[in-house]
DNA sequence: CTAATATATCAACAATCATTGATATAACTA
DNA sequence: TAGTTATATCAATGATTGTTGATATATTAG
């Protein structure tokens, strides 16, 4: 093996592999085509489960089921009107993990969302 | 149905969708925690495999099968010395999903990559 | 040439997950 | 009340994919 004074980054350090751990199961709900696309009708505006699976062309209880995998990841709210109910982007916490992954995979910045400073170390400091 | 004026995002539109798609592979690549660890390490700098896999505890066979996931999305570049080959970061890569992802998840501020203008009809325009 | 090291490949297995069909629940309407 | 609409749940299936063990390839050292 080749010498090199190995830092060990991300082993052993409970908080930094958490938040790996938090950021793969975000990027792993969001990585499905359905799912996305969901996402990107819901950030035009609030839309009950009909306007959603009927312009998609996606059978009802496979948009329910997938709603249901962004509702549990906190990633859509809901609102009941009568018979329907409305489901709308949490945006809050899009940028939350939208923030992690910035720190994690793409560069340093971030906006303030309270992860700033620790995950910063996540570079540098060994386990 | 309630009746609204769907706009039918993302349906029909090939070009639309030809881009989620592309993003749901680059996050399903990504979303495991193994690779986001190997990224991780690569984001420190160049290192041989025997510096990825030892300090993250991970089997070598294993950390090949996942460099070759990273080396194959492009994600990742080698560079052969003697008997070592090391892996680095495509940074250019990860920066133009990156900015794929802010358009379409996030909000739609985006780096000049090339893939601004066209991205934000996703938003916005019908198929 | 032979041995050792570094990395890659292949086959098999296990686990996860998207999809489907059928059914249940909840709310409104007549 | 019964019937209809909107949404959720459940079981089964199929596809994908992470993991492992064994083996192959490539490079250097003796």
């Amino acid at each position: 093996m080749k010498n090199l004074d190995v830092e060990e980054c991300c082993k052993g350090d409970s908080v930094k592999l958490k938040q790996l751990k938090e950021l793969s199961e975000y990027l792993k709900i969001i990585s499905d085509v359905n799912r996305l696309q969901i996402l990107c009708l819901l950030k035009k505006g609030e839309r009950c489960v009909c306007n959603i699976h009927e312009p998609l062309g996606l059978p009802q209880n496979l948009t329910s089921h997938h709603l249901k995998a962004l509702r549990e990841a906190g990633l859509v709210l809901t609102r009941r009107e009568g018979k329907w109910i409305h489901y709308r982007v949490n945006s809050d916490r899009i940028n939350y993990f939208t923030n992690l992954y910035n720190l994690i995979v793409s560069g340093g910045e971030y906006e303030d969302q309270g992860i700033g400073a620790g995950m910063c170390q996540l570079q540098e400091a060994g386990g």
